[in-house]
RNA sequence: GGCGGUGUAGCUCAGUUGGUGAGAGCAUGCGGCUCAUAUCCGCAGUGUCCGGGGUUCAAGUCCCUGCACCGCCA
């Protein structure tokens, strides 16, 4: 096993509200990142924001305060869903920070003593009172889609970065690194854009004034991706040869939404082949939330709002129906009555419910204390064979970056002792004091199953997990277990007094 | 227009290299238990496995074709 693990989410654009998108990949970079954690692995976790550009600038201007004073006050929104979300990101990078202009233009010096980047001149559709250019695609009749007042053909000075000439080693990155862009079918994609053929990029505009100055080229302020991507080892310390770098460098995933995939998948990997930097291990791309059937739209008035999400249901909830609902990569639908009925079936009545009925069970049989098993009978055996089964399939899962079949396997196993209890029916054996024993083992295994999957889904809802970890008598954090220890069956403590009822999940009630 | 993908129970989907009656979860109906958050367990379903043709002793699973939807590119 890798010692390390570095993920990171994309950098959110500080003029957005922060929307189920943005909450949806940095919960799935959290729970991969947790995971890793309780691996043993050593973990960092990138998120930040994105805060250079026109749009930001505008809005400055607006209100009459420099562009670094707005965003210094927004931010705020999007360093709050780590809280919010109960995120557990290493690191927070703003764009605007000094550190990052730093290695942006370490990164360019690089890149053009290269010679991969010329001075050239950008012409596009140019929008006035936008300030910005558009492609002939995006116009709309001639005019700027934002505003649809005419725009005008324009020139500008321009450094471009040589694109072009990585065609052929990115495609040989490719290959030789197959796991390089998932989901498959993405990858494919990528590999046939390329293949068509790759343009020279621009990276700088002289119509831009907040942003990074082209080092050596006043009036040059850098463009976009060559300052957004570039975050990723800025966070780690980059230019400066730090120990996280050295330790963390190259990323294992950059989780994208499908959007800017392309952008992760060949402009940053070329960026640093050129600057002589180890390409990413690995991007993943997932797929879009619509809302209600129906695409999330500002105008249709039906954006998903985290925080209030967070604030109906709780964070645990609500990551757990993200990462459940839908197999990740693809795209899925939110609704109120689709996370209402994953809370109710999963949490509450299945995994819920098999700790409370087990504890109020341990509270009237044996005063709440863990009694000692006995050795297994052939009705114990599908539970234990179960468990004992569980910890791989998942860890394969979460290779995979498939949290649905994580999250699946873990509800079997709560399901499965569910059926367990059923069968052994505790309530009957309690009625003969003979059957004491079996009764205990009974009620140990019940528990068993509850703590392993509690144990394996701390990833997804940590704060619910802590709750139930430590009603089931366990110490310290759960998030400090190691998976390949505390998930070995009998790890639940004989002898420890437990609480007699524990409501991990509530009915939500329509 | 080019390339790729998908189409299986009401819904969301799983179905390994083609071979005993076609599955899971949720929703529905009926029955049971009582430890439990009216929770849990069992049973029952219905399915032209998108249409058509073909290969084969045998196809949801391979080939051809048509339709529908989706993605990327132009």
């Amino acid at each position: 096993m890798k010692e390390t693990f570095y993920i990171t989410t994309p950098i959110y654009y500080v003029n957005d509200v922060p929307h189920i998108g943005h909450a949806y990949t940095t919960i799935a970079c959290d729970a991969l990142a947790r995971w890793h954690r309780m691996k043993g692995q050593k973990v960092f976790f990138l998120t930040g924001t994105d805060e250079h550009g026109e749009k930001v600038n505008k809005s400055a201007t607006q209100q009459g305060i420099p562009p670094k004073e707005l965003a210094d006050r927004v931010v705020t929104r999007f360093q709050g869903l780590s809280s919010a979300l109960t995120i557990s990101n290493d690191g927070f990078i703003r764009t605007s920070e000094p550190r990052h202009y730093a290695s942006v233009q370490d990164i360019f010096r690089k890149s053009h003593a290269n010679g991969d980047i010329y001075l050239g001149a950008y012409e596009g559709w140019y929008c006035t009172p936008c300030e910005s250019y558009w492609t002939d695609l995006q116009l709309v009749d001639g005019t700027c889609p934002d505003c649809r007042r005419p725009a005008e053909k324009r020139k500008e000075p321009s450094y471009f970065f040589r694109l072009s000439k990585f065609q052929k080693p990115l495609l040989g990155y490719y290959e030789r690194n197959p796991r390089f862009i998932r989901p498959e079918s993405r990858r494919n994609e990528v590999i046939a854009f390329v293949e068509a053929g790759l343009t020279d990029l621009s990276v700088s505009r002289t119509s831009l004034t907040w942003g990074i100055p082209v080092p050596g080229a006043d009036g040059h302020v850098i463009y976009v991706w060559y300052d957004a991507l570039t975050n990723y080892i800025t966070g780690l310390g980059y230019p400066k040869r730090t120990e996280a770098f050295d330790t963390f460098w190259p990323a294992d995933v950059h989780m994208v939404g499908k959007d800017i995939l392309r952008f992760h998948a060949i402009y940053w990997p070329a960026f640093l082949m050129s600057a002589g930097i180890e390409p990413p291990l690995g991007v993943f791309a997932h797929g879009w939330w619509t809302v209600e059937g129906q695409k999330m739209s500002k105008s249709l008035g039906n954006v998903v709002d985290p925080y209030e999400m967070v604030e109906k249901y709780g964070a645990d909830a609500f990551r757990y129906f993200l990462l459940r609902e839908v197999p990740f990569g693809k795209d899925g639908d939110f609704s109120r009555k689709a996370l209402v009925d994953r809370i109710n079936s999963d949490l509450a009545n299945n995994l819920g419910n098999l700790l409370n009925r087990s504890l109020n069970m341990l509270a009237k049989y044996f005063g709440s204390v863990v009694p000692s098993p006995s050795a297994p009978e052939l009705s114990d055996e599908g539970l234990l064979c179960a468990g004992r089964e569980i910890l791989p399939a998942a860890d394969a899962a979460m290779e995979e970056v498939e949290f649905h079949k994580v999250l699946a396997a873990v509800l079997n196993l709560s399901d499965a002792a569910n059926r367990y209890i059923d069968t052994n029916a505790p309530w009957a054996l309690a009625k003969d004091p003979a059957r004491k024993n079996r009764l205990g083992t009974v009620l140990y295994h019940a528990l068993e199953a509850a703590r392993v999957s509690v144990l394996l889904m701390s990833p997804f809802i940590p704060t619910a997990a802590q709750r139930m970890w430590e009603a089931l008598g366990c110490d310290g954090r759960v998030e400090k277990a190691t998976l390949s220890e505390a998930g070995r069956w009998g790890g639940l403590r004989v002898g420890a007094t437990l609480p007699r009822s524990v409501i991990a999940f509530p009915r939500i009630e329509d």
